[in-house]
DNA sequence: ACCTGAACACCGTTCAAGT
DNA sequence: ACCTGAACACCGTTCAAGT
């Protein structure tokens, strides 16, 4: 409406606004963002994310292969969060402490969008936008090991650390840690930075 | 048919065989399980899991209250199996370090499974059974460190032990470990052994 | 008791059509 | 280009009914 008399000929310049948005794409990850913290992904459906964006049920499909493209930058916008968290957590006293914390945070502030990110529903290879925002997290995890990646005992350094934050924040988001394990505990900041120097000075009662 | 005229008045016997059989339910927790390996908990629908067992879409309901009740039963036989295993395992040279192994693999052979049994899915409070099968596995785990479970330091060291584990199987059932890091690696148990071996001397280069 | 077929309100996806 | 409505083949779940 705004520009239905703009001046030149064919230059219908920006926003037509007769139909809706500019941005349905934007509109439409927001959207099932949001839902998917709410309804879990199992119960979110592509007609109802179409519903709230106020288009028909079918509009997605101009921008989005089918459902799983939709799930796949709803979960490609969380890698680029999670590494801003993790970029934000290097400044800490303890950069390494701080990244690992800031990875099960996130995992506990969004356990939903965590677990798409990281869970099994989505392959990778068919959404180049996803592979690459979850190779610059990975890349960051890598980076306090890469010196001496190329050594054996250097990846498996690497990858105890990553399964131990990876671990613990799936046993917090799905609730199994019961609360005889979790007696005492006040705060989970807390109870994460005792598991990580556990985790740090070596697993004591594990050895045998 | 075979008892159409059994002595007894109403004693009619074992095996009417007048409609299908006699324990359509394990019938139907066994197909659904090796559907689910196949199709994902996902593609698994209850009708056609009712299909496979030649009954109609509805006869499930008999047995289940719906499919969530279903996957549920599926998981707590889970539950059960990953105990033999456990179980088994500690006959190793070392014991603790066996079940860990034999945690991870399990996870490895049925990873669907595995998902279903530690997702958020299944709301554990609304089915007794899995909520049973659950605890059995917990208290294996949990019970190298009784001893000393009332000490923060212990719980803190017993949590770390189970987040590596079910960090690992995580992250090997989601293909999140990438070939650069898994370069080198012949089979997976000794990536295992390696990485339970890290964690068990204290995550070295983690240390600042 | 255990099973069935029809029905309801949903899906994801496709297609022919509208501006 | 971007959006729409009708249609298709599926769901999970419920209900009235059959033996």
């Amino acid at each position: 409406m705004s520009t239905s008399k703009a001046p030149g000929p064919k230059r219908t310049a920006k926003r037509p606004e007769t139909y809706h948005h500019g941005d349905l794409e934007r509109v439409l990850v927001a959207t099932a963002t949001a839902m998917l913290e709410r309804e879990g992904a199992d119960n979110l459906s592509l007609r109802e994310v179409a519903r709230r964006a106020d288009v028909s049920h079918n509009a997605p499909y101009r921008h989005f292969a089918d459902r799983d493209a939709l799930l796949a930058s709803v979960a490609a916008e969380g890698f680029r969060a999670l590494a801003r968290s993790m970029t934000d957590a290097r400044r800490a006293a303890r950069p390494l402490r701080g990244v690992g914390k800031a990875y099960v945070l996130f995992a506990l502030e969004r356990p939903r969008l965590f677990g798409l990110m990281f869970g099994p529903g989505l392959k990778r290879g068919a959404y180049p936008d996803l592979a690459a925002a979850m190779d610059e997290v990975f890349a960051y995890l890598a980076q306090p090991f890469t010196d001496t990646i190329e050594s054996a005992d250097a990846r498996a350094a690497m990858i105890a650390a990553w399964s131990i934050v990876h671990g613990l924040a799936h046993l917090l988001i799905d609730g199994r840690l019961g609360p005889r394990l979790l007696a005492g505990t006040q705060d989970v900041g807390g109870l994460i930075d005792d598991v990580l120097d556990v985790a740090g000075r070596g697993l004591g009662p594990t050895r045998e």
